[in-house]
DNA sequence: TTAAAATAGTTGCACATGCCACTAATTACA
DNA sequence: TGTAATTAGTGGCATGTGCAACTATTTTAA
């Protein structure tokens, strides 16, 4: 019916609307969001970093860092610990909890990405990496160029 | 200081988000938002379509449909009528408003492209929408097994 | 050294999105 | 034919997200 050439950027709003939904299912029983796992993974990877680093790294929006980490804390997740030398910022460190579901919460993106791999060949899976690298690396400098508020 | 080992479902994500500001950032003066346009452009294909059509064309979720769809009418983008052979269901059409703006409406998402395609050659180009269009297809067919309520 | 600018984090608001329960109409079938 | 199942669309709720205004602290510079 209707002429099915699609763009990338639907194909991106597809494929990121239905990974979300993957998984918030897979990670409801343990009481985390679809908003929270990605600051999970950025913990996991390196641990004790403040909400302005786990922000700028994962290029959201600070409010939305800061409303994520306290629905990990109140789960148990994450605990905040002022920083002596600026008492502006914490660190953020995840618990015993948090550690003990570590492979089960990156498992949910390595299934992921096995399921979006599926019949794509390894050096696909390669290409595919590197083109949305250097798509998002020309998105990325885009926006953060244009709101740098015009110093005049 | 953090490794920077990105993977798909982090790009997609950025890639995703980024362009929602982008296209809400240039649609905003029209008052649609970053929401609606991917409607708009459906109905510019064909016109006429139902919100199920749409839904299951664009797969978005039926309520997201509606709401985007009333909101577009009330800015008298676009009209619905009743079919007469099933009073369920609607024809969504676009109003002259919308025909007049199609052109600016469509060169917000050619421009988005344009950005992200930075310095990739037509054949990274190509090949990208290529690996994006079969993980999208995966991640569809995945989706929309799973959530057949099994029968039993 | 003090006043101004910058920075880290919080909060409220608006909007997009999916899910679910619901209504009204249509289709299937016993 | 009449009842059950299916379908199109709506509305409410929860959540994620960005933005803008705000506070508290730190840094810059006059």
């Amino acid at each position: 019916m209707i002429d099915q050439r699609h763009t990338i950027t639907r194909w991106v709003s597809l494929l990121y609307r239905y990974g979300q939904m993957y998984i918030g299912e897979r990670l409801k029983a343990h009481g985390i969001g679809k908003g929270q796992h990605i600051f999970l993974n950025a913990l996991y990877k390196e641990d004790g970093l403040s909400q302005e680093e786990l922000s700028s790294y994962l290029k959201i929006d600070k409010g939305t860092t800061a409303k994520a980490l306290k629905k990990l804390e109140a789960q148990g997740y994450v605990l905040r610990q002022v920083r002596a030398e600026d008492k502006r910022s914490y660190r953020v460190f995840l618990t015993e909890k948090a550690w003990r579901i570590k492979d089960e919460v990156r498992g949910v993106l390595t299934d992921w990405r096995h399921i979006l791999s599926d019949g794509l060949t390894e050096e696909e899976q390669r290409l595919a990496l590197e083109l949305l690298e250097k798509m998002g690396a020309n998105a990325a400098r885009f926006i953060e160029e244009n709101d740098k508020t015009p110093k005049a």
